[in-house]
DNA sequence: CCCAATTAGTTACCTAGGTAAGTATTTTGC
DNA sequence: GCAAAATACTTACCTAGGTAACTAATTGGG
């Protein structure tokens, strides 16, 4: 087993991975990233994006593009803190009222990407990825 | 165990290995993606742009910008083949020349990435995300 | 209290992936 | 044997990740 062969594979099912959810967000306008945020607020509330990069593990620049193209299709708005350097990123209420939808949809595609893969093997993965460094 | 969750950790660990690869490629002037191409060529001799787009799962645009820029930068040549449509890619003396310093840091890195996995764990981890769909 | 350092976010520019539509060449079918 | 279909690649434009350098606002130390 190559070190090389490992990463490679790695690489092509993550690539493939969001591919496939990207076709099945296609409906809504709604890209991987951007549901990724979307789901992020809808369970957490308002979040600046500070809070949002480091959920992510993502540089702030990224954060920024995002949610812009997310804003400019009416999924949030961005509102100034207290602190004025900061903006709270929040749902708008379409996203809040398509959010169960679009959660089904991705739950749909989730499961199939897992679908040959048993409970116990899913923690064995998770425990597994997490060694990598 | 969310599905969500195993999917979201998978991205993020991708991203970080390819960050992590991309740092220590940067002396060579060289990106993961352009690493790939310059293993395969290397290893199985000049393939076209065709035959590079079917091993990594990639479509073909990638690999015309890729190859471009491998080019740009004296790594690879293109060449018309005898079916005028082909271009086969073919490395250059100054990318043969250097491939077996890079490899060794590449294959540092990966070591690194997977530090803390056995040769076992490494089956099973591949045997796993085989059967992702 | 004020100026330097830090912090939050933005902008510009890079690689890397995707789709859709185009060009040039080769194959195929009538 | 020629026109239609298929194939190899390219181009234009999209999202998503990265770094470096910037602005604006806040914090902290002398």
């Amino acid at each position: 087993m190559l070190n090389q062969d490992l990463i490679h594979l790695l690489n092509q099912r993550v690539r493939l991975i969001n591919k496939k959810l990207n076709e099945s967000l296609q409906e809504y306008g709604l890209y991987n990233a951007q549901w990724s945020i979307l789901y992020y607020l809808n369970n957490h509330g308002a979040k600046t994006q500070k809070e949002i990069m480091n959920y992510f593990h993502v540089n702030a620049p990224t954060i920024t593009r995002t949610v812009k193209r997310m804003e400019e299709n009416g999924w949030v708005i961005r509102i100034t803190g207290a602190d004025r350097r900061e903006r709270y990123i929040e749902l708008t209420d379409m996203a809040k009222k398509r959010y169960l939808e679009i959660e089904a949809i991705v739950s749909t595609h989730d499961e199939e990407v897992l679908s040959n893969i048993n409970e116990e093997e899913k923690k064995l993965l998770y425990h597994l990825l997490n060694k990598l460094d």
